[in-house]
DNA sequence: TCCACTACCTAGTACCTACTAGGTGTTAAC
DNA sequence: GTTAACACCTAGTAGGTACTAGGTAGTGGA
């Protein structure tokens, strides 16, 4: 008996492009729910409405996948942040001093972040699991947080002690950001974010 | 002609309480690495030198082990800090106020946590997997999260922004050991934490 | 010395894991 | 209309997952 169906016609069948972009962001979905250790390729495929093998022609491995999410989501982010200070994404970094100034960034940083949580969680998780040097993000990471605390260095000016403050912004806004998470009806982030800086930059 | 040894006589035979301790110590450091998504029980029954079912016979199942495991550090936690402190265990959080006051708390903490990055790891990776709601630990770190909020609040005195101070506080110090952790022979976490401290209790 | 207890075992279940090989049918350029 | 590229498929591999049922041998007390 045994009928059966060689191939579903139904299914859409989505230019490359387009596909790959739900697969990135089911795939963000997922990790910031379980990890990048927890994450399974069935799920991801199950969420496109596409079978295991059918989503891996459009990304590989999963190594390479999320790889893959954490490019796209830098240039989003990136993207989103240029145009909230109204100016041509990475340029800002490289401003002459004092036109643009570490507390305006981290306002839009904040603001930008409290409109997304699914995605300050997949960092979250991430940036946890990937302590570990075996992690397939370990490096990606490492190189963030550099560049991260380089970059709020310059922007924190001449001051004494100025990456000693880029380190403890950094730090404060993840702390923040957990506790936001966890409790998104009782913390509101702006707000507790607003109280730190003035206490982070009095 | 399958020569089956039937049984191990080499192996060590260990009494419950000892053997139920090599456990969680061992799973202490698997999660660390691999989170509790990541962790497969064959790793640990392998680390402890026992088969998967002689060592489920100590802990029931992967979830009760993690309770276990997050129970069994709070514990030693508790004792370690008290003893830093110089006062008997569950003590120091009802004092009258300003025998002991929040900095002294903290770097005592911070001391403690210097000691063991597994340990910290541990809580890192689990803090930010248990914010989704389906994790086996997400109760507990809620109420984790809010037991610290509190006893830190009480601490911080009858100032106003008690609340706000504590949870900046509790902030910052998630945050650097993020840092810490990620590059522990640039980041000094007692240092970092000195500084961080001054212009948080300014 | 016997016996209950206990620490740990083997064997097996039912299922999930990422990934590969080698297709099939659809689409778009020529 | 033919053909090449393309999106996606089925089937299979080799291995891992947590967990159970039902044992066996070492151990401490009577």
């Amino acid at each position: 008996m045994h009928t059966s169906p060689p191939f579903r016609r139904d299914r859409a069948r989505l230019p490359a492009a387009e596909r790959r972009r739900q697969i990135l962001e089911m795939t963000t979905k997922l990790i910031a729910e379980r990890g990048f250790w927890g994450l399974s390729m069935q799920d991801v495929a199950d969420g496109c409405g596409l079978t295991v093998p059918g989503m891996l022609h459009h990304v590989g491995s999963k190594d390479s996948l999320l790889v893959a999410v954490l490019e796209y989501r830098d240039e989003e982010d990136a993207k989103s942040l240029a145009q909230k200070l109204g100016m041509p994404v990475n340029q800002f970094w490289a401003e002459e001093p004092a036109r643009i100034t570490l507390p305006k960034v981290c306002s839009a940083l904040v603001a930008r972040n409290a409109e997304q949580p699914e995605i300050v969680r997949l960092f979250a998780v991430l940036e946890a699991e990937s302590l570990a040097p075996g992690h397939p993000a370990h490096t990606y990471f490492k190189a963030r947080q550099r560049r991260t605390l380089d970059q709020f260095t310059a922007l924190a000016g001449e001051v004494a002690g100025a990456r000693e403050l880029a380190a403890q912004v950094v730090a404060m806004m993840d702390g923040l950001q957990i506790q936001w998470l966890r409790e998104p009806e009782t913390v509101d982030l702006v707000s507790a974010w607003e109280a730190a800086a003035a206490r982070l930059f009095a």
